[in-house]
RNA sequence: GCCGCGGUGGUGGAAUGGUAUACACGACGGACUUAAAAUCCGUUGCCUAAUAAGCUUGAGGGUUCGACUCCCUCCCGCGGCACCA
């Protein structure tokens, strides 16, 4: 058996696409054109190369993308770089080398290794966040939102690894440790800057009905923005002017509030603490203080301290204790809440350990308190007897004709955080005055360059502060004494806009033109790793909504159509990683066997969204898969001539054309791959015509781009000439005959009693008549009709037929 | 704790109301070979002498002529959020 030379024919094919530009993006210049913008989020260009979970996404965007391209669409498939960040900046103050060369070596293997592995990507368009053309606009970006007053400055906490002298950002910080030296991560107040995110928090969470994205994900998003509608209400503090504002959800259990507990953080408990627990109330808070965030949440017991003040209920006069404890979060809410021991865990586990009152006010059905559920009210005075949706309404509106309350909706999700004190990142466009006051740099002024020959010092405080250049260029510019803001962006900054810049990649006056974000954006497929489902993904519709708002885009989300890969296992089902050894390194496995087979395997593997472990011997199986198509089709008197065209290889391939773009289009690549295996199986002792080979090699042409266009220039010939109107993957998709597809005469079981006793061939049109003739005088099925009598007689056309004896 | 996803042969998986186990891997038997590898052919859910009957989609119940698929209860695994009032 002959084998395809994959390594020869990579190589040459790679070549001569690129230098015919195969791949290229079409202009549109037909209005009518239909568009199509595939697109992989953009990596992070790690020293480490490409991995095989990174090749699982591109391949299904690369099938795709060519798929579309075979359907006369114009598509769009950009790849670029998500540059800046961390890992680069750490490498560098390990090894001394700058992160603007290492991070440009790695890109060069990147694009290696993709178009190793075939990917049709346009590389005129590729677009790099570290790049001065690049982040121009992420600096832009920043100008426009603060004078749409989305962008602000304050003082706030963050995450701090003392050991890293570093501020961490949310998603650095696991299980309250820091990541990288796994110490505590501490809480420290520091200015910076923030988008104003939440302003759009509705519209992030009505937007996702539009969107064709899993439904976890959308669950994902909804959660982190967690909305929850319920009432502030003020209970005024015994013999004092003062108030104290709460938020609670179930305003109906009120008349159960039996104390308060507000937080240390809590404004108000210098001037409501009494002298008698003044001692105790400031104990307890300078020890909360201390506390790093997991040691606060981590404990196992509720703990507080009495104020000696009280707080005095609206609704029925009651005087309740107020009690400082650590569980209240300040920055939920008002930082205060009533507590409704009865029917809340937290406020039942407090109740019981400090000895305060519970009192049951709805009637749920359930006797075992705490209980959750909505009743009937009890013990609530003249709302008794009511519902506790009903109770909610009559009690909000008493509160808003009495001012002593409000409906009010809260969200979980706070402010972004994009300032960093670190050096790998697009600076912000920001100068300070003498006085320390902040101005915008102009927009003519952009970029404010990163400079690259900076000193990392072991302070951990962003290099920048200290690089002269850098303050030199601020101070000839604005004077003495002005500085600029030495912190950089968050890279999620970067990569919120990145996708806009694709349409228009050579923009020097705009991030992109209106015109071609028309024609391009949004993006129709978006495929990356499940990991993004909050950060990211957020972080782009809110720029999408930001833009729409002002009339940049006539679009307000970004990615219409959402798709994961799911996570590829090592072969011993844990996660890849050097510790266990397992680490499958894609290249090898392009130099072995090929990129065909690693293409095919990989979708071959399972599920496209799901979890799945490697395997060295099933990847065997594809290769032989791909040798024996490329043994079958030259081999000697496989193709015959046109004139001879076989009926039953017509229908199985008109099948196989309709399944394989069925199965594209809904992400079933693993049953398109086995849809080949079958048809090779089933081909293998027949003839073809060389019509019906080129059409089977344009079918297979997505998964498997380099063998396709072998056989395909070697049937074809076109005088030993290569060109891009001659590739396979410049051709249409081939059609199929929807008369074909469909089986004349079908095998059928024939059930009695649901178990399947016999089968019958039967003619599709046949009436329910010849059926039943046919089935009952089935030797396998009569026997079992023998002296019983058929009760009832099901036939499912084509499907199935049931006999009920 | 809450929310979401999943549980099918020895293994990855197919089938989303109609013949469960497609396709592939592995295993076993055979051909070729001095031999091995490669390749090719056959068998392969369990039980069984059997191509007979019976059993089988995490467990139990229900709806239906018919359930991997729909409904209820429970168990296990994975992911996200997590003292959010």
């Amino acid at each position: 058996m002959n084998k395809f030379d994959h390594k020869q024919n990579e190589q040459k094919w790679t070549q001569k696409w690129s230098e015919t530009g195969v791949y290229d993006t079409p202009e549109i210049k037909d209005a009518d054109a239909e568009k199509m913008y595939i697109l992989d989020m953009f990596p992070y260009p790690s020293g480490a190369g490409l991995h095989v979970g990174h090749v699982e996404g591109y391949t299904a965007t690369d099938i795709l993308s060519r798929y579309n391209r075979m359907k006369g669409k114009h598509v769009m498939h950009p790849m670029g770089w998500d540059a800046f960040g961390l890992p680069s900046e750490n490498y560098a103050i390990k090894t001394g080398i700058a992160p603007r060369i290492n991070t440009d070596t790695a890109i060069e293997t990147f694009t290696k290794q993709m178009n190793a592995v075939g990917l049709s990507y346009d590389w005129k368009r590729e677009i790099g966040s570290h790049t001065e053309e690049y982040y121009k606009w992420t600096q832009w970006f920043f100008l426009f939102l603060y004078k749409k007053g989305l962008a602000y400055k304050k003082e706030a906490p963050v995450n701090w690894c003392e050991s890293c002298k570093t501020s961490l950002a949310n998603e650095q910080v696991i299980d309250g440790k820091c990541e990288r030296c796994d110490n505590e991560v501490m809480q420290k107040n520091m200015n910076q800057w923030f988008f104003k995110i939440t302003d759009y928090a509705d519209r992030l969470i009505d937007g996702l009905k539009k969107v064709d994205w899993p439904e976890s994900t959308k669950i994902n998003q909804t959660n982190w923005i967690g909305r929850s509608e319920g009432a502030e209400v003020e209970f005024q503090i015994k013999n004092e002017e003062l108030k104290v504002k709460i938020f609670t959800t179930r305003l109906d259990t009120i008349f159960g509030a039996t104390f308060m507990v507000i937080s240390p953080e809590h404004s108000l408990i210098k001037e409501i603490t009494t002298n008698e627990y003044k001692h105790a109330v400031e104990n307890y808070q300078n020890n909360a203080k201390k506390m790093t965030e997991l040691e606060r949440t981590s404990q196992k017991e509720k703990t507080g301290v009495f104020t000696g003040s009280y707080a005095v209920n609206p609704y029925n006069g009651k005087e309740i204790p107020i009690w400082v404890g650590d569980f209240v979060i300040a920055t939920y809410g008002t930082g205060a809440l009533m507590a409704v021991p009865a029917h809340d865990d937290r406020d039942f586990e407090f109740a019981t350990k400090f000895g305060l009152n519970i009192i049951p006010v709805i009637d749920n059905g359930i006797e075992k308190l705490p209980s959750h559920e909505y009743g009937k009210l009890i013990n609530s005075d003249e709302y008794n007897g009511l519902s506790s949706h009903d109770a909610f309404e009559k009690m909000i509106t008493k509160a808003e004709k009495e001012s002593f309350g409000n409906r009010k909706v809260n969200y979980k999700l706070r402010d972004w955080l994009v300032s960093r004190q670190r050096y790998w990142g697009c600076p912000i466009p920001v100068v300070y005055d003498p006085e320390g006051k902040p101005h915008l740099v102009e927009e003519k002024d952009l970029p404010v360059i990163l400079p690259d020959d900076v000193e990392f010092l072991p302070t951990g405080e962003s290099p920048l502060k200290y690089h002269k250049e850098f303050h030199r260029r601020v101070e000839e510019k604005y004077g003495k004494g002005w500085s600029p803001e030495v912190d950089t962006m968050d890279t999620f900054v970067d990569s919120s806009w990145y996708f806009l810049r694709f349409a228009d990649t050579n923009n020097e006056k705009e991030f992109a033109s209106k015109e071609k974000m028309d024609k391009w954006a949004p993006v129709d497929v978006y495929v990356g790793g499940a990991e993004h489902t909050v950060l990211h993904l957020m972080y782009s519709r809110f720029f999408t909504k930001v833009l729409f708002d002002n009339g940049f885009v006539n679009f307000d989300e970004p990615f219409m159509k959402l798709r994961h890969q799911g996570m590829i296992l090592g072969e011993d089902s844990r996660k890849m990683s050097k510790r266990w050894g397992n680490v499958i390194n894609p290249l090898d496995v392009v130099d072995q066997l090929g990129a065909d087979t690693l293409r095919m395997y990989e979708m071959f593997m399972g599920p496209f969204d799901q979890m799945k472990p490697w395997s060295t011997t099933t990847i065997q199986g594809v290769r032989r898969f791909i040798d024996r198509v490329w043994n079958i089709i030259t081999g000697e008197n496989f193709i015959i001539a046109d004139k001879d065209s076989i009926q039953k290889v017509e229908i199985e391939l008109n099948k196989l054309i309709k399944k394989i773009g069925e199965d594209i289009e809904a992400f079933k690549f693993n049953t398109a791959v086995s849809e080949f295996m079958k048809f090779i199986n089933f081909i293998e002792d027949q003839k073809m015509t060389k019509d019906q080979v080129n059409r089977f090699l344009l079918t297979i042409a997505p998964f498997a781009p380099f063998v396709a266009e072998e056989l395909w220039f070697n049937i074809n010939k076109f005088d030993g000439e290569f060109t891009k109107s001659n590739s396979i993957h410049s051709q249409k998709w081939p059609s199929f005959d929807s008369n074909l597809v469909q089986d004349l005469t079908v095998v059928i079981g024939v059930q009695i009693n649901g178990k399947v006793r016999g089968e019958i061939e039967i003619n599709i049109d046949d009436s329910d008549e010849v059926v039943k003739d046919k089935a009952i005088t089935n030797e396998n099925v009569a026997k079992w009709l023998e002296s019983k009598e058929i009760k009832k007689f099901i036939y499912v056309k084509g499907k199935i037929v049931n006999i009920v004896i």
